[in-house]
DNA sequence: GCCAACGTTGGC
DNA sequence: GCCAACGTTGGC
């Protein structure tokens, strides 16, 4: 099983919109690295890091787990609609998403708690310049987060 | 294939 | 609002 982190502005989809809508398809992931990620790596039963951007303080929210392994985002073919992208058609989809449903959501763990966190030393969102919206996590630094938020394994999943 | 211009992300 | 980081675009 792999681990992840997915990054969300709180302002547009909040982990409390996932436990409200029971589980949801990533769409509009538009960056190659991430869609690899998504398109390749992440499978059904792996657990996410749901993490809150561009709010005061960044921080981890809650637990997910993948429901669905990656297939096409069908978002890029709605000619009306924000993500569209010409270059992507059903027979040669360029862009892809995961779904995903909400596990167990935790006491906030914020970005600057896990800079301060020697264990996690090494961790992509805390590299310098990273802006990926979907990132691997180790299974150690996994832990180490949910044991921020004095949680275990066993207690999400 | 290089690289300057430009756009976006996202913490601060 | 600023700006560093970095991805994308497009002329050459």
């Amino acid at each position: 099983m792999n681990h992840w982190l997915m990054k969300s502005e709180l302002d547009v989809y909040p982990y409390a919109q996932l436990v409200a809508d029971g589980q949801t398809h990533w769409d509009g992931v538009r960056n190659y690295q991430a869609r690899n990620m998504m398109r390749d790596a992440m499978k059904t039963g792996d657990l996410v890091l749901f993490y809150h951007s561009n709010t005061k303080p960044p921080h981890v929210a809650g637990v997910a787990r993948v429901v669905r392994d990656g297939y096409p985002d069908f978002t890029s073919w709605d000619s009306d609609g924000k993500y569209f992208d010409e270059k992507s058609t059903p027979e040669n989809p360029r862009w892809f998403m995961v779904d995903i449903e909400p596990l167990k959501e935790l006491p906030m763990v914020s970005l600057h708690e896990m800079k301060e966190n020697p264990n996690l030393e090494g961790m992509p969102l805390l590299q310098r310049g990273q802006r990926l919206s979907v990132q691997p996590v180790s299974p150690e630094h996994f832990d180490e987060v949910l044991r921020m938020a004095n949680l275990e394994r066993s207690d999400v999943a």
